[in-house]
DNA sequence: GGAGATTCTGACAGCGTAGACATGACTGCG
DNA sequence: CGCAGTCATGTCTACGCTGTCAGAATCTCC
């Protein structure tokens, strides 16, 4: 087991001037050891790294951020859940940030406060940060804050833009409107929707995807109703959208409320799929192995982070160059079983059972599955 | 929508001095007037604060740092992902961390990476941290950190224990044994397990404290599978502990394993509850709408962050202090429809019917629902 | 062999704040 | 009235590091 062990009250922190003093040479040469400044002669280099091993040394990092005016560290405003969307892309955020010798300074905005995205904006710049991700934002209302860094917004519509602010498409739209078309594909006439709290943008473009594929499509748009992500308002709302008996498909905003939609299905005495289809969205690590298991579409995360991340740190580093903007990550379906084609009766005369048989089973991606039961 | 402005170029950052030129004062009554110090009047305060509004000032934290000493952030070390359990505790910790005054700094063990958990708490010292918790710690063989800020360590054995460190349970052992014994009151000769990596002191918790409930009980202690906590790992050694066809309970190490495990026990044609009952543990958002809804521990993270917390704040502002170890946290069982009382042949002779009507079928979805769960 | 370029090292001056201490102004009280 | 005590503010400086600049040592090349 790690040990942790106490340095002792008695030695104070080492500093640089002590290791200079220890290896024979300037406090400013051990700056440049530690700094990986080229011009330090090998066996300079060498002395001072031992001295500093001796000592015990490490850098201040309040000094280092004072005299080099960069704190080296970027501030995440995330929101203070565990809901596996937002926690997954602070996951990404954080494996994205190791290794470019910035640190993360993470605040999550309150439910309910009225200073929300803007209030932790402001407690991100008072702790110093060099740049800010505001991660899966919610929409509060016209709020400004000033802000001198780059700030980067993943999944947050243009209307957010102005200066030095960066936006990365999460693609939940693109996302939603394939998981549409997978139900219209397999023969459904059209698709419900339960959707996501409509103040997340990410809720928004999802709606945005499934209304762009029925109209693709020219398909009749049915009411929505709307949840608040959790599995207990899929069950809540969906009992009120599966009580028209003509639904034949609902596509989820999220896999939770699409779990809470199928616990109602069967409630109801409707079976899933045979004769309501379900996609969920998310992919939360229970899919696989729910009754029955889930199709819904993954998203991709550690991508969206990572290329997010890249972005936000170019435009700290190289502050004139021209920022491209991100490409749309990559859609990926998962097809489980809790899609299929809608009972006879609801596809009243159309000649459509070949396609729809072939289509069957056939929109996996790499990841997905066989049959209804799926190991990874 | 959140407008987020530059403040532009030209101007550069004020400092307390620009404030202090502003509004007549000295740079250290500014200082005086933003850390809330006694000693300024009324008029002179209200002056102050007119004039940092007016030129927009907000404090340098690494000044601040430097010059005091103290960084006012505290370090977590997380494991990077997104597993309900550790996600929920670092979110419990945010939480409680808001209005304290300090900032959090997050770093993630590698998995895999032999430096691990001292790494972490490497880098957070030379970020710069006045403590530091470590969540969810995982056993990596014997590594020896320096360390001089207090650390506080969640849900870890005593052996973890040296100088400065703290350590809380998170209860994991006696919410093990809560799940054990409420199988055990329905009738069930024996209960199996399926045990979590236990490399993680929390799956080795969880094992304590089955075992614990078991020996207690003078019951038969079956052999264990080990899963990985994930639904897939769940399904795939469930699908060997069940291979037993006298098994008639299982406790699951978590949620996602345990509805991995019923989707095997569905797939092998046995029934849950009424074959087999099924606990989980976490109480994950979806456990009250899978089918059947699953009979959960639920672990109470805001508790435990917010009470380590308050320790390790203790343990900076004052170090003189004895510290009080922490209080055992509640233990709260969320009993739903995935156990019953064991199917009459596995239970000779022993007129238990009755219990059995009343317990079975009851698919409440609720959190909280009567009977036997206790709702806090 | 010496002008110029290159490599290495050090002295010094901040960076913006809080702590130690000094200094008045005012209060209360014998 | 004078002295101690409280309150309100200012002066000066340290915190530990990096950036700038200067200087010394070494190399390069005709």
């Amino acid at each position: 087991m790690a040990r942790i062990v106490d340095r002792g009250t008695s030695t104070a922190m080492p500093r640089s001037a002590d290791v200079a003093r220890l290896a024979g040479v300037s406090q400013k040469t051990v700056s440049r050891v530690f700094n990986d400044e080229p011009y330090v002669s090998a066996d300079v280099r060498r002395r001072v790294l031992e001295a500093a091993d001796q000592l015990g040394y490490r850098r201040n990092n309040a000094a280092r951020a004072l005299a080099s005016g960069r704190t080296r560290s970027i501030g995440v405003v995330s929101l203070g859940t565990a809901l596996y969307g937002p926690a997954s892309l602070l996951m990404g955020i954080e494996r994205a940030a190791r290794g470019t010798g910035y640190a993360l300074r993470v605040v999550s905005t309150v439910e309910g406060d009225p200073a929300g995205i803007s209030g932790a904006v402001q407690s991100l710049l008072e702790q110093g940060v060099d740049g800010i991700i505001i991660s899966e934002p919610i929409d509060q209302g016209p709020v400004t804050v000033r802000v001198d860094v780059p700030v980067l917004v993943l999944g947050a519509p243009a209307s957010f833009s102005a200066p030095l602010v960066l936006t990365t498409s999460v693609g939940s739209d693109l996302l939603a409107r394939a998981a549409t078309d997978h139900l219209l594909n397999l023969g459904h006439q059209t698709v419900h929707h339960l959707a996501g709290p409509q103040q997340w943008y990410s809720a928004r473009d999802r709606l945005q995807g499934w209304r762009t594929a029925l109209a693709a499509s020219g398909r009749f748009e049915p009411e929505i109703v709307t949840g608040d992500w959790s599995a207990a308002s899929g069950y809540a709302e969906g009992s009120k959208l599966i009580a028209d008996p003509t639904v034949t498909a609902v596509f989820a905003a999220n896999d939770d409320m699409a779990i809470g939609l199928i616990h109602a299905l069967v409630d109801a005495g409707r079976r899933v799929p045979d004769d309501v289809s379900v996609v969920g969205f998310d992919d939360i690590p229970v899919s696989a192995h729910v009754l029955p298991p889930l199709t819904t579409v993954r998203q991709p995360f550690d991508a969206v982070a990572e290329e997010g991340l890249k972005l936000l740190l170019r435009a700290i580093e190289e502050p004139q160059d021209d920022l491209p903007s991100a490409s749309d990550p990559p859609v990926e379906l998962v097809v489980r079983a809790s899609t299929a084609c809608p009972p006879p009766r609801m596809t009243p005369g159309q000649g459509k059972r070949a396609a729809t048989a072939t289509n069957r089973g056939s929109h996996r991606s790499a990841t997905s599955d066989g049959g209804p039961s799926i190991p990874h």
